[in-house]
DNA sequence: CTTAGGG
DNA sequence: CCCTAAG
């Protein structure tokens, strides 16, 4: 079975618009090289191009991410010792069988997380600065969010995968082998997977010696192709008209045009019978990206990023002349990127996959939501989008070290992704008694490389952009410290088990915290199935019985969602086919719907007309 | 908490 | 999906 469309999702009035594509053809590509050759990108162009490495991606979307980063509630220094790193991780189990797959949601993946290393934070994992390693992300709207370190591994010289010391990996159980969409992935994968939250710092990708196989493979096949690929096709892909000349002040539109129209939010899945409160979970607040450094000429040519980076078109010579005339490109990687307090507050009696889900779709729905990328200079944020990057002070000779990206949620819009469905798909079948809970994003502020030490932690918060983002950030102080409590209080424990829980702490969110749309989650057919057998035989207006018989185990499915559902499936049903989106719904079963609606409306009829 | 509907 | 008035 093949997932038939990306984007539709299945109820009406959902409908998250296409990102808008960008022909791959040698053209585009051609013109925004030459704007790079030329230097006259500006600085919404780096932005976008940040962008469109961590958004554009969806087509090529991964069954499998790993998000790893660190829990850095507030962005101050002198709780960096708070920090905690955290590890999240997802990936398709492999068995995409006809009903996992019926709607791109049902992906049935399995999430583990890790809390380790207390102290640690991604930060002392950074490489050496000039180190060829850099950090690969790669998001999209889909919910898929790919954020790996991709060390040597990738480079072209494989003595540097060998010779890297262990102790840069191994120290860094967060740092992540760069994830290709390769089947050397999927072959490496099998030794490696299921990190559960089991303590083994070795169980990550990184640490997890690759075969010798896959190695050759990665380097030969990922290496050159893949970065070519990201700076090819993820970068071009963005559309030109977005990019150009965009205010940052336009950004949200801009984006907005990227990454659909809807609102981004995220709320914690209302349960049934639930003793816990709904609660705003989601700050937005930005979500940062250090940046290695800028690299300027010096660098070799051979040198390969598996970030995102600005890459002199090599394949075009460069000639004297060029250089000459001013013709420099600034060269810069990602090589960090943290996912500050995350909120999490979850139930004792909870299971550890469900935290594990709860963190996994926490940082899914920031990620995913619709992202907003901010350059800061120095901590001060580059608010003209259309200043080059050399009028911004990006130069590529600057030993920039203090340039960072933030990664703003977008507030005002968020197509949310279908999230990982933790569930069956068929509700049948569910049997994870998980309590979703409340998952807020939290704010990620810029990490600076180590040569800037002196960089305050709050320059994104305090930066003068903080304004434009969805400022509540400061309504966390407290909550921040609670969360590093809670956190930490996880990390002895590995695996961890209801009780570990219980340390979090149910701090109450600010009622002027902003409420986080639940993430859209398409029924699939196995579902709509389910519904309608369920309504056929209870009738139209009993949807908590309609819950508890056929979405009983399936917690993210509120009786307010099934009776939507039977909304939206009888006027699917209604309508013709070319006219209905989604994931197309057997004919036969939406015959029934009409059949068993039409049957309850007149059985209400008589009960009307009939009282007793 | 459930329903029922509009948004 | 969200929000709410009603019951």
């Amino acid at each position: 079975m093949v997932l038939h469309k990306r984007l539709d999702y299945g109820s009406i009035g959902y409908q998250v618009p296409p990102m808008p594509r960008v022909p791959r053809s040698a053209k585009g590509k051609r013109s925004i090289r030459k704007k790079l050759d030329n230097k006259q990108i500006s600085a919404f162009d780096l932005l976008a191009t940040v962008a469109g490495e961590l958004l554009s991606e969806r087509e090529n979307s991964l069954p499998q991410c790993k998000i790893s980063g660190t829990v850095n509630p507030t962005i101050k220094q002198e709780q960096q010792e708070n920090e905690m790193p955290f590890k999240a991780e997802v990936f398709d189990q492999g068995s995409c069988n006809e009903s996992t797959l019926g709607s791109e949601s049902a992906f049935k993946r399995q999430i583990s997380c890790k809390l380790e290393k207390p102290s640690q934070t991604l930060k002392s994992l950074e490489g050496k600065k000039g180190e060829l390693s850099s950090i690969a992300m790669k998001c999209d709207i889909d919910g898929k969010v790919e954020i790996g370190q991709s060390g040597p591994g990738i480079l072209e010289d494989p003595m540097d995968l060998d010779a890297k010391p262990p102790a840069l990996v191994s120290s860094d159980s967060s740092v992540k082998v760069p994830i290709s969409r390769s089947s050397s992935f999927s072959k490496s994968r099998d030794k490696n997977e299921l990190v559960d939250g089991d303590g083994d710092e070795n169980s990550s990708w990184c640490t997890h010696p690759c075969t010798d196989a896959a190695k050759a493979f990665r380097l030969q096949r990922i290496g050159d192709r893949r970065i070519r690929k990201l700076l090819a096709s993820k970068i071009w892909k963005v559309p030109p008209k977005v990019l150009k000349d965009g205010e940052l002040s336009n950004n949200d539109v801009q984006m907005k045009t990227v990454f659909g129209s809807k609102k981004m939010c995220y709320t914690r899945q209302r349960t049934q019978r639930s003793p816990f409160k709904r609660r705003k979970l989601f700050e937005h607040r930005p979500i940062s990206v250090a940046v290695g450094g800028i690299y300027g000429e010096g660098i070799p040519k051979s040198a390969k990023f598996g970030g995102l980076q600005i890459e002199r078109n090599d394949g075009h010579a460069i000639s004297k002349s060029s250089y000459d005339s001013g013709d420099y490109h600034v060269k810069f990687t990602i090589k960090s990127f943290k996912v500050p307090e995350l909120f999490i507050e979850i139930p004792e009696t909870a299971t550890v996959g469900s935290l594990k889900r709860t963190v996994m779709e926490a940082v899914t729905a920031v990620l995913a939501g619709g992202l907003r990328v901010g350059v800061l200079l120095q901590g001060k944020k580059v608010r003209d989008d259309k200043q080059t990057l050399l009028q911004a002070g990006i130069s590529h000779k600057d030993k920039m070290d203090n340039l960072g990206f933030s990664l703003e949620p977008n507030s005002t819009q968020a197509p949310p992704p279908p999230l990982i469905s933790p569930e069956d798909p068929n509700p049948l079948l569910l049997s994870n008694p998980i309590q979703r809970i409340s998952a807020p994003v939290p704010v990620i502020d810029q990490m600076l490389p180590e040569t800037l030490p002196e960089q305050p932690q709050t320059s994104t918060l305090n930066s003068p952009e903080s304004d434009h983002d969805s400022g509540h950030s400061h309504t966390e102080a407290s909550s921040s410290v609670d969360k590093n409590a809670s956190l930490k209080a996880l990390v002895p424990v590995p695996d961890m088990n209801s009780d570990s829980l219980a340390v979090i702490p149910s701090r109450k969110p600010k009622q002027t915290e902003l409420v986080q749309r639940r993430i859209r989650r398409p029924f699939s057919v196995a579902e709509v199935e389910a519904l309608v057998q369920a309504v056929e035989k209870l009738g139209t207006g009993r949807w908590r019985d309609v819950k508890i018989r056929a979405f009983d185990n399936a917690k993210h499915r509120t009786y307010v969602d099934l009776k939507d559902k039977w909304k939206t499936l009888v006027h699917t049903a209604r309508i013709s086919p070319q006219q209905r989106r989604g994931e197309p719904v057997p004919q036969e079963l939406l015959d029934r719907v009409l059949l068993a609606h039409s049957y309850w409306a007149q059985q209400q009829a008589k009960l009307q007309s009939k009282p007793n």
